[in-house]
DNA sequence: TAAATTTATTGACATTTGTCAATCACCAGT
DNA sequence: ACTGGTGATTGACAAATGTCAATAAATTTA
């Protein structure tokens, strides 16, 4: 698929969403940057801090946990339209616990953590396009909790199924298989027994 | 513990920490009520849509889930100095998959939707007390799922006594342990066996 | 205080899930 | 078309956790 000629196009139409007027979104435009990406590249390693906050135009970002035995654990999987960040390394600049990578060719944007908190104290309207975002993602992990405490592996798969089928044929299987915190292996029995 | 006088102290005195100036707080105090519940008293049922947002002056909230098969599942423990409520279902107005119950005598001063969203539009200074509530309380929800996927139930535990024993001395362990996603019978012998 | 109720612990066993290893299928590059 | 590599599947078994039942301990209520 081709994008537009303007990185900033789906930013825009993004912001617009949650602003009446139109002015301050140059404004946000200016404080983020382009960038591509090639597929798995790595945008942040654990251990350190994380500076940027990413909104996806194209392609996906997948944060990441890697344990003591190699094992890795997907936190999020950040696609199109979306932003993704390791939050707690980016939100309290501490050393990161996650790494985020480019899944895929993505085209993002960026901004750094000094940036977006000029935006933060400068402009009511970012705040309150924020906090819709932090509100977003807050429910969203309300949910995947209850999902994770209440279900087994069956039901979880079920439940991604119906809230986000795109993932599952977008994604490696031991990607969901991570994400939903069972092993690949389970995983694929519980495909093939219906 | 006898609690001071003025139900709002301690809400001010977190409301301060936020706040350049203070001449907004007795307007944002007007809008909460106070409220005492007894043990075990139920706040919100499933089902319900959740009309109010809790700030807990003593006392504890408990939102829990209840699956088919009568299990129950805390989505989450909230205690002194801390807001709470079943979000999904304040946030959107939407009937709620989880109940809310005061698990000891609490002290208890709440905010209906309505007037939320009047202190949100009406004063920056509660939008940005709000988005930092959220920021805190999202970083609690990725910690509580990092938790879910690359943890077993041992090492979940061990964790919580970490950050939260106050947790484990203060509430029935059968619901630590589904706090934990965990059974009563498995958190019992994870104790027993070191 | 005693009785009644709830909660915690323990054992026996079933189920779920993980681990390791082998095989299979697919794709990328030559 | 071959080849090497990665990802997916399957089997056999091990480990973790859940379930059910019995008992013990603690708490509440009369």
């Amino acid at each position: 698929m081709q994008l537009s000629n303007d990185p900033y196009r789906l930013f825009k139409q993004f912001l617009s969403l949650h602003l009446e007027a139109d002015d301050q979104i140059t404004e946000f435009c200016k404080k983020f940057k382009h960038k591509k990406t090639k597929k798995n590249e790595l945008l942040l390693s654990v251990d350190e801090v994380c500076s940027y906050l990413y909104f996806v135009n194209s392609g996906c970002l997948r944060i990441y946990l890697l344990d003591n035995n190699g094992n890795e654990s997907t936190r999020f999987l950040v696609t199109e339209n979306k932003f993704g960040t390791s939050f707690p390394s980016f939100k309290l600049q501490e050393p990161s616990l996650a790494s985020i990578q480019s899944l895929e060719p993505a085209d993002l944007l960026y901004i750094s953590y000094k940036d977006f908190n000029v935006l933060l104290h400068e402009y009511p309207a970012w705040e309150r396009i924020y906090r819709i975002i932090l509100e977003k993602e807050y429910i969203e992990s309300i949910k995947r909790i209850e999902s994770l405490i209440t279900m087994d592996a069956k039901q979880r798969y079920q439940a991604l199924m119906e809230t986000s089928p795109s993932f599952i044929q977008r994604f490696p299987s031991r990607m969901i298989a991570d994400y939903l915190g069972i092993s690949q292996e389970t995983l694929s029995r519980l495909k093939s027994k219906r």
